[in-house]
Parts: structure tokens; C-alpha cells; sequence
DNA sequence: CGGGAATGAAT
DNA sequence: CATTCATTCCC
């Protein structure tokens, strides 16, 4: 950059980029200068500049006159019509003399006065004449083509007519362009010469740009609020966000979905921080500070209980042992410690939001589970509960207690003891479960089974159903702890399966979110369940919607075999699943929905949005594709005004319909919101052509991209159709056990066929075989076969 | 200083 | 005519 050794000027501090104000002249003067990049609150600096002769060696000692002007942020520089307006400023520059005593020099009054817009040309103009005919700069910061005419230094002079108009046209030129919300200092040195003039001109230097803060793109990022302040490292949940000031046309709410964090396996909470970001300009806000927890694996609490020594039964044996504090009544009460334990962990500076999403606090049980006088209450001397008060009944319990102990022993069937004690089978733990839910939870399937039909047996009182403190009935313990038996025997001893546990989930919801369909299927074969597969949950989601979200395809099957409504929408959005897997970005969940499901591909949101507009939206081909080849429409408009576009549209499309009424405002449809030309041609009906991974059918393996195998996998995992059968169609069977070792055995399937030297279209006659379908359409999709489409996308007839 | 209301001009 | 943007004015 520098050719010419020898002093130079150099910045020793930048001007502060943001949060300084330009000034209109009406403003009036003295309104602060221009900071420093470092100035604080109490100690403020300001742009400053020294001359020097090396880099930081030597100091220029001696007198020099420094000049600063506004010039634009373009590559190229020109003079900037605002003016620098302060102490030693004049005619919109500032010229300040350097002492000899001085190293460096600051400038500290420095404002910053904005040109109005009618005045930009002439002020520009003005100031290009006095640069010029001052001789401060070359004319490179006026235009290039005046350099020429311009010698290397000069005294001040007049202008020539020539060199007049030049100047006056390349002001109106320049302030056009001009961007009024930025300009930066340009600095120039003049050292003396041998008759003391100030003439030796030093290379300008030009400082980081200087951005008005009140220009109103340039507002202040700023987060006011956060819905919530902590999350899951899974990721995926959702943020309100609120905003202090943001560009118009955006919105003062944002709302997002937390990403995944790094580390999945993370065990301790982490924080982390939010801030906005401006693309235009990289501009962020203040971080927010925000909470990672380590995956709740154990979020229904069944792994802590099964962890905890089972109630010491021995202080129930004796005449009053000293029992006491561990069970407590059965009716009232609110919970123990059961909230989620990583309620607290966001820090302090968000408690007053945090308490919006601490759900685990403060459930009431008034509904009065249990009920009933016979339980144990707790808190007084048991001693003397039992001497006392309990006296003659426990003499007619014990007399009881013997005859079913001489049953017992005479039929060998455990029920038998089990009778006496029925009064204590409403009888809650610290968590609120009673001997039933103990049952489940320990995977004592007999007693489960005989607890279950002997609390059946008991009229007038709902046991069986009773919750604890996490509203968890025996049967929603019995799916999350996926125990076939004892779901069985609690459906057979008739529970009630619309019991919600405290998120709204029945335990077909719970079912639903597995990874595996058994228990769903297990559930799903007794008719009423059916009847629970259109039920919202507290977030507004029924079992379909969380198997999609949980990734579940074989849930997915097992709901749509179990006569689920494919199009049931959840209640928040109104999505529907086919909404759901495609805002997952979801190929072949998607796929199995449209082909196994058969549902309706333009079914709409709330706001009118198809799934089409969601995979356009999203900028998802693969999608696009697959739902337009499903009959998806196109043009279809949702409820969202379409402001901007239209022009662009209404040229390609000229017939729309234009003249309808004139209050009439067009939504927007799929293809105004698609954005890369491969979606906009897949809309438009164009045969969809995915240049990377156009496959002939019969090619082999290798040519599937690894995204495609990816997602082949996937569709692979379920039940039906899944790798096994596969395998097994494939003539790889032999290879079934080795493969179920790996820890993606689809995987290691594909990988074995490939290398076997399968094709592409043995495999999909294997996938046909085995009956999977979304397989199937999921790699026709990437190969483009031409039975992929079943429908041919009718809006062609629409375009010329 | 910095925020913002009021006013005027431009779509 | 309603909105938005730019400028001015005010505290």
C-alpha cells in the first residue's frame, strides 16, 4: 500500500461506529461530539491521529496541519455532502494544527452535521470547489477526471470554467448515489516545508465507517423480552422473542425455534447467548443469555423412582413401627418435590419471565383422585393412632388378613392376600403413586396383573385409574415403561384410557412418541383408543402430529393402519401432519402420509398455508416435488397478504385474474414464495430435475447421493417394510444378525448391497416387495421415474 | 444527549 | 385518502 517511505499519519483511534446522531442544522449546535471507538461512559475518548515516521518507532516531532473531511463508504471515495461541524471546523472540514509538543493529536468536538436532501448537490458541490481550490486533496475524492488536471501540490487558486463544470457534474452525479446514513473521516497531514508553509502533503488516511444512529435501518438491535430463557439441548423448541426497534416491515416479534446444541450428550446445563444479527451489515444486538439443559431423558421420573429403595415394609408389619412421614393421604394435597428439576437453572437476570414456563410447580389435585377414609394419615403418634383409634379396626383386618392368608395357602393365588388389603390400595407414596403405579414402575408384571384385577373387582372407587403427583395414571407408567403385559392387564381390568397425564397426553399420545409402534399397536387394537387418536394435548397435538415430530415412522403406520384421521389438524397453526413433516424438512415421513396415509396434499392451516407453501417456503425441492406430485396446488393463496412480487409475477402470468373487485387483496400462493429457480420451475410444473442427483432407476448404488441414503435409512427403521424384510428380499438374509449389531443396521444394508453390486432398481423392486411405499416414493423421487408422479400437476394449462 | 412527537412531503 | 418517510422541533 504505502510506497513512499518517510512520516505517515496513522489513526490511533477510530471514530465510535454506532450510536452517534447526525445533526440537521435545525437541530442546532452542540449536541456532543463524535466518540472515540473506546469511549465509555466515564472515560471518553475521542478519534485521534498521530504522525509518524515508522510503524510506532519513531514520532514526528515538530508542527503539521491535519485536515479532516466527511468522505462516502463506496470503494471509491468522494468527498460526503454532510458536514463536520465544531470547534476548529469551517466550511464543513476541520483543520486543526499540530504542535510540535504534541505526538498525537484528538478531536474531541466533532459533529456531524446532515445535509437535507434537496441541498445534497449543492452542498457536494461547494464542498468539492473549496477542496479543490484549497488543494487539499487529490482530485480522486472530487473525480477521477479532474486529477489530471490537477497538479501534485499547489497554492490555492481560482478555478478554471473548465474545471468548474467538471465539478458541478460530478456533483449532481455523485449525490445521487450518495447513502446519507454513513460517511467516514478522511484525515490528510500537511507538514512544513522549508519556508515554513504547510505544503508536504502526506497520504490521506480514512477511518471505519461512521453510521447515524438515528438513519432508520441502522436502529439498535435490541432484544426486550424472551418468552423463555432456557431449553433443551435437542433443540427444536420455541422462542417469542420481542423486540426494541426493528426495520420496517419486520416484525417486532420474532419467533424461532431453538437450534440443536453442539453437544448432545452435554450433562450439566450450559449457557449460551442470543443476540440479532443484521445481515446487511453484520450489525448485532446485546447477547441475551440463554440456557442449555442436557436431554430430560428421564422426564416422567420412572428412572428415579425405580432407583430409590422400595418402602420398607417391615414398619407395616409390627404394631406400630414407626412409619410415619413416607406415605401420606390419598385425597387432597398438592405435589412433593415433583417439579422439573431444571426449572431453576436460567440465570437471575430472567427469573420474572422464567416462572411463565415452570409448569412443574403448583398443580392442585382438587379432583379428587382416591378419596375415600381409608388411608393413612400422617403426622401424629402412630402408636397411638394404632393403639387408639385404630383399634378395632385393625382387629377386624387382622381376622380378615387370616382368612385370606388360609386361601392363599389352600388355592395358591396371590389375589387372595391381596383382598384384605384393599383398603390400602388408594394409599399414595411421597410421588403420589400408589401400590399400583409401584407395580408398573418396578416391572412386577404378576403383581401388576393381580393388583389390577383385584382392584377391579372393588366397586364404586376408580383405584385403577388414580394419578400421582405428575398425573400419570398405572397405564400411562405402564407405555412409557413399555411393559406389553402390563398394559394388557390394566386394559383388560378396564382402565380409562382418556386420562391425560399433566401435558394432556392420554397414554396413546405417550405411545405415539416412541421410537417403536408396539405399544401403539398394542393400544390401538382396542376399539375406544381409536376414538383418542384425534385428541389435542395441552400444546394442541394429537398422537399423529407427535409421531412426526418424534421422527416415528412406524408410529406414523401405526396410527394411519390404526384408522387415525391422516388430516387431523393440531390446535395452535392448524397444521396438519403432512404440515408438520414437511416444515421438518421430513422426505419420507411426508411421503408415507401422501402415499400410505392418502392425505389431502392441500389441506390448510389457519392462515390458509398449504404444505406447499411451507416446503417453498423452506426452499425444499425434494418437497416441492413430492407434493406437487401428489396433486399439490400451486397457485393456491393463503391468508397472507402478498405485498411484494407482484409486478414480477404478473409477468409471466398475465391472465390472472385481474379484474376482479377492487377491495380484492391476493394472498400468497407456493410459487410466490419460492425463491431459488429449481423450486419456481418444479411449481411451475416443470419435470423435476434434480441436476445432482439424477439417477436412471437401474443405476447403480453408488449414484445416490449419501442424503438419499440417509433418508432411505430412515425409512427403513419402521416395522414394516424396515431393513429386516429388506434384508431378507434382498438375499442378504444371512447377513439379518450381523447387521443387527451395527448401530444403524439400514445402513449397513445399503452399504452390503452396494457393494454386492445391486442396482437402484432391484432395490426398489425389494422395497415394493417388502411393502414400503415411502421408500419406494422417496428414491423415485431422486431418480425421477416417471411413475413417481401420479398426478400430473394441473397448472400447466394455467401458463402460456 | 437521546428519545420521540409533530409537521411536512412523497408515495 | 392513508401510509410511510424525512425533517424539524421539543424535552
Amino acid at each position: 500500500m504505502r510506497t513512499v517511505d518517510g512520516p505517515y499519519l496513522r489513526i490511533v483511534e477510530q471514530p465510535k461506529q454506532r450510536g452517534f446522531r447526525f445533526r440537521y442544522g435545525c437541530e442546532g449546535p452542540s449536541h456532543g461530539g463524535l466518540p472515540g471507538a473506546s469511549s465509555e461512559k466515564n472515560r471518553k475518548s475521542y478519534p485521534q491521529v498521530k504522525v509518524v515516521c515508522f510503524i510506532g518507532v519513531c514520532n514526528y516531532q515538530g508542527a503539521a496541519r491535519v485536515v479532516v473531511q466527511l468522505v462516502t463508504n463506496t470503494a471509491e471515495p468522494h468527498l460526503h455532502a454532510h458536514s463536520l461541524v465544531g470547534k476548529q471546523c469551517d466550511k464543513g472540514i476541520c483543520i486543526v494544527e499540530l504542535l510540535p509538543k504534541d505526538s498525537s493529536i484528538s478531536f474531541p468536538n466533532l459533529g456531524i452535521l446532515h445535509v437535507t436532501k434537496k441541498n445534497v448537490s449543492k452542498v457536494l458541490e461547494e464542498r468539492m470547489i473549496e477542496a479543490y481550490r484549497m488543494g487539499y486533496n487529490y482530485g480522486i475524492f472530487i473525480n477521477p477526471e479532474i486529477d489530471v488536471l490537477q497538479g501534485e501540490v499547489r497554492m490555492p487558486r481560482e478555478l478554471t470554467d473548465a474545471e468548474r463544470n467538471l465539478i458541478s457534474s460530478a456533483s449532481i452525479h455523485q449525490s445521487k448515489e450518495m447513502d446519507l446514513s454513513v460517511v467516514r473521516l478522511m484525515f490528510t497531514a500537511f507538514l512544513p516545508d522549508s519556508d515554513g508553509g504547510f505544503s508536504r502533503r502526506l497520504e490521506p488516511v480514512i477511518s471505519d465507517p461512521i453510521f447515524d444512529s438515528k438513519a432508520p435501518n441502522a436502529s439498535n438491535l435490541k432484544i426486550v423480552r424472551m418468552d423463555r430463557t432456557a431449553g433443551c439441548v435437542t433443540g427444536g423448541e420455541e422462542v417469542y422473542l420481542l423486540c426494541d426497534k426493528v426495520q420496517k416491515g419486520q416484525k417486532f416479534a420474532i419467533v424461532f425455534k431453538t437450534p440443536k446444541y453442539r453437544d448432545q450428550n452435554l450433562q450439566k446445563p450450559i449457557s449460551v447467548f442470543v443476540q440479532l444479527k443484521r445481515k446487511s451489515d453484520n450489525e448485532t444486538s446485546e447477547p441475551k443469555p440463554f440456557t442449555y439443559h442436557p436431554q430430560i431423558i428421564d422426564k416422567e421420573e420412572v428412572q428415579r423412582k425405580r432407583q430409590k429403595t422400595l418402602p420398607n415394609f417391615q414398619d407395616y408389619s409390627g404394631a406400630g413401627g414407626g412409619a410415619g412421614g413416607m406415605f401420606r393421604g390419598g385425597g387432597g394435597g398438592s405435589t412433593a418435590g415433583g417439579g422439573p428439576s431444571g426449572g431453576g437453572v436460567g440465570g437471575h437476570f430472567f427469573q420474572g419471565y422464567q416462572t411463565y414456563n415452570n409448569f412443574g410447580s403448583g398443580y392442585n389435585f382438587s379432583s379428587g383422585v382416591g378419596g375415600g377414609g381409608t388411608t393413612i394419615k400422617h403426622g401424629g403418634c402412630p402408636r397411638c393412632q394404632s393403639s387408639c383409634v385404630l383399634e378395632p379396626h385393625l382387629a377386624e383386618l387382622a381376622g380378615r388378613q387370616a382368612q385370606a392368608l388360609f386361601h392363599y395357602a389352600v388355592s395358591g393365588d396371590a389375589r387372595m392376600l391381596l383382598a384384605p388389603q384393599r383398603p390400602l390400595m388408594t394409599t399414595q407414596d411421597e410421588n403420589g403413586d400408589t401400590g399400583l403405579h409401584l407395580g408398573v414402575i418396578h416391572s412386577q408384571t404378576d403383581a401388576v396383573r393381580n393388583l389390577a384385577q383385584v382392584i377391579s373387582g372393588l366397586p364404586g372407587e376408580d383405584i385403577i385409574n388414580m394419578r400421582n403427583d405428575l398425573y400419570q395414571t398405572p397405564l400411562h407408567l405402564a407405555v412409557l415403561t413399555q411393559q406389553k403385559e402390563a398394559v394388557e392387564a390394566l386394559l383388560e381390568a378396564d382402565v380409562d384410557i382418556t386420562l391425560t397425564d399433566r401435558h394432556g397426553n392420554t397414554a396413546l399420545h405417550l405411545a405415539a412418541q416412541q421410537k417403536e409402534d408396539n405399544m401403539l399397536r398394542l393400544l390401538l387394537k382396542y376399539k375406544p383408543v381409536v376414538q383418542l387418536t384425534s385428541i389435542p394435548n395441552t400444546a394442541g397435538l394429537c398422537p399423529l402430529h407427535l409421531a412426526v415430530q418424534a421422527n416415528g415412522l412406524s408410529c406414523v403406520r401405526a396410527l394411519l393402519d390404526g384408522g387415525a384421521d391422516v388430516d387431523v389438524q393440531e390446535i395452535t397453526c392448524g397444521h396438519t401432519a403432512l404440515h408438520l413433516a414437511t416444515e421438518l424438512g421430513n422426505l419420507s415421513l411426508a411421503g408415507c402420509l401422501l402415499l400410505e396415509g392418502n392425505a389431502y396434499v392441500d389441506s390448510v392451516t389457519y392462515n390458509g398455508s398449504t404444505p406447499l407453501h411451507v416446503a417453498a417456503g423452506r426452499d425444499s425441492t425434494k418437497l416441492c416435488a413430492l407434493l406437487m406430485a401428489a396433486g399439490a396446488d400451486p397457485h393456491k393463496e393463503n391468508f397472507e397478504p402478498l405485498f411484494f412480487k407482484e409486478d414480477e409475477l404478473c409477468g409471466t402470468c398475465e391472465e390472472e385474474e385481474e379484474e376482479e373487485d377492487e377491495g380484492y387483496i391476493p394472498g400468497t400462493t407456493p410459487l410466490n414464495m419460492a425463491t431459488s429457480p429449481e423450486v419456481y420451475d418444479i411449481l411451475n410444473g416443470e419435470e423435476y430435475q434434480l441436476t445432482t442427483t439424477v439417477v436412471p432407476p437401474q443405476g447403480d448404488m453408488k449414484s445416490l447421493s449419501s442424503d438419499t441414503k440417509q433418508e432411505l435409512c430412515q425409512a427403513l427403521e419402521g416395522q414394516t417394510g424396515g431393513w429386516e424384510s429388506l434384508a431378507h428380499a434382498l438375499g442378504l438374509g444371512i447377513l439379518t444378525s450381523a447387521f443387527r449389531l451395527s448401530t444403524c443396521p439400514a445402513r449397513k444394508l445399503l452399504d452390503s448391497y452396494e457393494v454386492s453390486g445391486g442396482t437402484v432398481r432391484e432395490l426398489v423392486e425389494g422395497l415394493k416387495h417388502v411393502g414400503n411405499s415411502s421408500a419406494v416414493s422417496l428414491l423415485q423421487a431422486m431418480c425421477k421415474e416417471p411413475e413417481a408422479v401420479h398426478t400430473t400437476p394441473q397448472l400447466t394449462g394455467n401458463i402460456d
